[in-house]
DNA sequence: AGCTATTGGTTTGTTATTGAACACATTTTT
DNA sequence: AAAAATGTGTTCAATAACAAACCAATAGCT
């Protein structure tokens, strides 16, 4: 896994400033791209002195670059915290987390999947999301074997992010539990079909 | 009038501050009295070290009492702003830029004009207006006397009040142009039935 | 009655943010 | 090509906000 080194700050002002600078960072990606948001106008936006950018970011894509570590940083986070509150064999409760997650940060996670999304980003949540179902659903692993077990991830990853786009392009009307209980439909469903097949 | 002194600083971090501390004794409001909300919830709600409330207010009625002062400085302006523009004398542009202002901090317009709202602002509020009211319609103050205009005025104020609490209780579904509009209709049609009469 | 927990004010040293200014590069207008 | 305007990256001193600690007052509980 790569490195996700812990960001949020126990200071007030860093935090504000920070998140401050996030969301008027989502907001200027919605209309532009990346190369062409200024200092000037993000730190205009967010209502932070421009000197104060500088003080943590060296430039737009390094604030972009940090927002995406922070965000999947709360992912892992939040799967790990599932693990501890021992319901991780609940695939509900853990896509709920996750959706939650994607809803708080919805400004953010709409810009990174969607259609001019960051292919890099998109990777790295895979990779994240893959290494949690690698160790929870071990039992299948060692089953069907790594092989199966790729193809299969492969495909239920790739339509969770499919159910993601729709829920934020449809205007988020689900809730992230009713979502939740959608994927595990889905989920168990392929399981059963896929057991006629073996 | 009464002195309204001007409290918003020309500095982000006191603006930031203030104004996270009015927006959670707004939302405190509608749930239990003033004299309930400790500094400590208070702060926790708004997210502001609990020493920095006291470098600006001496207690939670304090913060209150310079919240109405804001508003009622605020509306001032509003309105002064539009005898310069020259439009004083379209009474639909001065009330949607009330109505702008009542929008844009509904959270307390709602509570103080509210069903447990402070009478004591009410008053200012009606005051504040009554002076704007008195000079722009001066030839009709001087055509029928102070008398006169003085039931006159607490006919309309009192109306634009309600249709505010009426406003705020519907869900503000109206633009603030619309509620304008409707302000106007009512009111030369109060004036033309008048005119029946005289 | 005591005891524990919570809130109220206040203080202290530290630090993040501030506005303003600067020289420089880039772009736009003339 | 010259001039004006805008954005960049950095510095500076001033200060607002910070976490943490403190004690008094006031609850709520046994």
């Amino acid at each position: 896994m790569e490195n996700l080194k812990k960001t949020s700050s126990s200071d007030r002002r860093i935090r504000k400033t920070q998140s401050a600078l996030k969301g008027a960072l989502a907001l200027l990606m919605e209309k532009k791209r990346v190369k062409d948001i200024s200092v000037k106008e993000l730190t205009e936006l967010a209502d932070v002195n421009r000197g104060t950018f500088y003080l943590h970011y060296k430039d737009v894509f390094d604030l972009l670059e940090q927002s995406e570590n922070d965000l999947l940083s709360e992912l892992h986070d939040t799967i790990s915290k599932l693990d501890e509150t021992a319901v991780s064999d609940d695939p509900i409760c853990i896509f709920e987390g996750v959706y939650n997650l994607c809803k708080d940060n919805s400004g953010f996670v709409r810009i990174l999947i969607g259609e001019n999304g960051d292919i890099k980003f998109l990777n790295r949540l895979k990779e994240l999301v893959r290494e949690k179902c690698l160790t929870d659903w071990s039992l299948i692993v060692r089953k069907q074997g790594i092989n199966q077990f790729d193809s299969y991830y492969a495909f239920v990853v790739g339509g969770c992010i499919s159910l993601l786009q729709y829920w934020f392009s449809s205007g988020m009307h689900e809730t992230p539990h009713e979502l939740a209980v959608i994927t595990g439909e889905l989920l168990s469903g392929g399981l059963s079909m896929k057991s006629h097949f073996v």
